[in-house]
DNA sequence: CGGGTGCTTGATACCGATCAACCCACGTGG
DNA sequence: CCACGTGGGTTGATCGGTATCAAGCACCCG
């Protein structure tokens, strides 16, 4: 969608337009988001205190790229707020989202207990707020402490899942099909009519589904007919159990 | 491909045709194989053994059930001999590959360290001899024994990894690209040209990169005019720079 | 020889990417 | 206040890629 040349895209170090990303201290609201994370649930407090302890936050406007394909790893990462897209590139540059997260999730920790380098691209979907964890440290901290070693196995392997969910939802299903699931998956299983609220633009749904941004428009569309009506990012479902049946 | 009424399709349970699935004892070629595994790669022979100590082993003809979508979990698994194919079905009976393992390689671990419930199916793609470790001990060894915890996210980030290979292989690239990907996989990089033996059917081939049979037949025909040559198995690479270019 | 299995080849249909045009909301600057 | 540009989204037309269905081929094995 947006080429590496692309004057949208900049990367963390770069100052162009001013402070980009600054780094900031922890406050209290990111503290927060951190212990809630599925990081530190199950964390004995000492354990948590020190995970927490070698973290660094920065801010970022949108589009910033985190890191970038090939890059040696010396950190993962947290959202604490925003939204950040992992992606590959083809040769002639167009692009392939496999992940997005928001805050409370982590990214990029599977390349430290892997050969050490991203293979993958991350950038910032919105303005977003970054917790960084040094690999190393926490590496040798999941050593000692096994509370933490869980932790990441648990992150780790709901990843897969997520990943191989993608995998057979792209092998299996049409693009109303995906974007019905999806829309299911944000509906409370119990009731019969729902709405929400989209948390990011349509555009990085449809990315994230393994569409383009036209296919999902039509999608929509198409939706329609069973009772899905879309206006802006608010998403109404009049029957859900009907929706299901797609 | 083959439905669940299929009567090749045969549950690890059922011995319509006499002792479809043996329980074996470990012998020396299957414990060596097993130590080399990347699962013990890095254990101490003390920690080793008691990984070993829970371990059963069970013959399978192809296509046998290992478990299904839905079932709970209580065991991962680490093929010895054979291949074994991870796959979802859709409502309408269709089926996606998600994992192909061969030798010496762990499937159906992240089960323990998500919901405990597997969200896929497991068959044998050939007559397999299949080690089985049990979830709960396991998982309380890793708690105590931090290399057998290292051991395990080195295996799920890799794991992590190659799903998300193929959901970006998926999206990014044609048959004929995806199978040359494959191709140059199994070639060492600094030969000029190569020959390698399938190690499994085309189909399973066709499978693992997310093509009907007949994609990938068309592909390798394709890829004859750069070079490409397959008879049966046997493929032969004359000019591995020129397949990188595809 | 017959039958099964795995694979190939051909014809067709469908899905979704791509390109292009347009709409709308918003912000900016004359 | 309006002219304009910009970004996100929609809609339409077209094209390419792959699934699907159907038929035939090659090989193995009883």
């Amino acid at each position: 969608m947006y080429e590496p040349w692309d004057i949208r895209e900049k990367h963390v170090m770069s100052r162009r337009r001013g402070p980009v990303n600054k780094i900031l201290k922890l406050n209290v609201r990111d503290r927060d988001t951190l212990l809630r994370a599925p990081l530190f649930a199950g964390l004995p407090p000492l354990v948590a205190k020190k995970v927490m302890d070698g973290v660094t936050v920065t801010s970022h406007e949108s589009r910033d790229i985190l890191f970038r394909d090939g890059d040696m790893s010396e950190n993962f990462f947290c959202v604490l707020s925003g939204f950040v897209r992992l992606y590959r590139l083809s040769r002639d540059g167009r692009e392939a989202d496999i992940g997005l997260f928001g805050a409370g999730e982590i990214f990029g920790e599977c390349v430290m207990f892997a050969d050490g380098c991203y293979h993958m691209h991350a950038q910032t979907a919105e303005p977003a707020t970054i917790a960084r964890f040094d690999n190393a440290k926490i590496k040798a901290l999941a050593e000692r402490e096994p509370e933490l070693a869980i932790s990441l196995m648990n992150i780790m392997a709901r990843h897969l899942q997520q990943a191989r969910d993608n995998v057979a939802n792209d092998r299996l299903h049409t693009a109303p099909q995906r974007v019905a699931n999806y829309i299911l998956e944000q509906c409370p299983a119990d009731q019969a009519s729902a709405s929400f609220r989209l948390p990011f633009q349509k555009s990085l749904l449809a990315g994230k589904l393994g569409l383009a941004p036209e296919a999902l428009s039509r999608a929509f569309s198409l939706l329609k007919q069973s009772g899905v009506s879309v206006r802006g990012r608010i998403i109404q479902i009049e029957d859900v159990d009907a929706l299901r049946k797609i």
